[in-house]
DNA sequence: GTCTATAAGAAGATAGAC
DNA sequence: GTCTATCTTCTTATAGAC
């Protein structure tokens, strides 16, 4: 069907090369099909985009779920977040880009309807921690704060390692996605339990 | 000095609306100079940008180098470098989404010239934990994941709460730069030496 | 539902007068 | 060193034929 055939390739390229840099004549010809006909399916580029973002979001978030119903051990299960959420980005790695640039402007070009997600996503993160035998001072924590600490490390190495320059003393993984994000993986883990866990 | 008054202008808007909101137009608009004026002193819109990204990396390492060289205890050194950095922040609060947006683009819009004065960034953050009781699983830990962990953490939580969204169990600091980068601050001390020192 | 054709405007950039 | 005027190309978007 046409209209899925558009989403799914303006997900992959807004996600590349972010929403400035495509052009709904870009778009169109990569799809082959005319610009009219994306405009018949979409009312405009903007939500066209919505759509696009909406459509990850929700695509993320099943598995999680299910690993914190579980009944694994508090830190087997904090263990098997992290993993989750890796594995969803090593499932669509352009997510790391397009989060940092809907960071970068605040939220301007997403709507409200995503609100409710991303509650649900730091929700989430709290039952991933909450039956960890937490230090006093964590207890009351900003969940905000922990999950820019998750998502901002992973992204921001990522990008790193994607980055174009060779870094002196940088880890080498030849842009290997899963590499590198089985790299940050063990790294967060340890770092996360290692601070807010009592000995 | 026209070329001067032009940078500066330059400076704040790309690092508020981004390479690509930003047009020639608009610029010589607000400089109210005309556009010819803007490419007599710049060769183009790219070379224009770079400089602008020079400029403020550049700007921000002075004070850091000192707090450095200081002879403060080991923890008090690791603290006044995590507040230094911090406050070149909160000097230009509009880096946060300038170093965003370069992440997510990997540094396409940025050339070579910036590569020794990241490498310089991370070796900062080496001399600022080398001499902590550091556990002995961080003795050989890649900097540039700890330096992601710090800069995403600000970067990623600055932008939830700048964000035009009401997120539901969101710290309160109603947009105040300073406040929030301030809880970000303690909370990234305590959880770093938390973390990678030995009790 | 998909196409052709085109509108209307904004983009980056430059030639040449002053 | 700053201006006016203009070029070319690209942008989003739509009217109307098939």
């Amino acid at each position: 069907m046409t209209k899925e055939n558009i989403l799914n390739v303006a997900t992959n390229e807004f996600t590349i090369y972010g929403y400035d840099a495509v052009s709904m004549n870009k778009l169109a010809a990569k799809l082959e099909v005319n610009k009219a006909t994306i405009y018949y399916h979409f009312k405009d580029k903007q939500s066209l985009y919505q759509e696009v973002i909406k459509h990850l979001i929700i695509s993320n978030q099943e598995n999680i779920q299910n690993v914190l119903s579980s009944s694994l051990e508090p830190k087997e299960k904090f263990k098997a977040y992290i993993k989750e959420y890796i594995q969803a980005i090593k499932n669509k790695p352009q997510i790391v880009a397009l989060s940092l640039r809907e960071m970068a402007n605040y939220g301007a070009n997403v709507d409200e309807q995503i609100v409710p997600y991303i509650e649900q996503e730091i929700e989430y993160l709290r039952l991933a921690i909450v039956e960890l035998p937490l230090k006093e001072n964590y207890k009351s924590l900003d969940m905000y704060l922990l999950k820019s600490l998750v998502l901002g490390t992973i992204n921001n190495y990522y990008a790193f390692q994607m980055s174009k320059f060779d870094f002196q003393g940088l880890s080498q993984f030849n842009k290997n996605s899963g590499e590198i994000l089985d790299f940050t993986n063990d790294f967060l883990v340890d770092f996360i339990l290692d601070a807010i866990c009592e000995d």
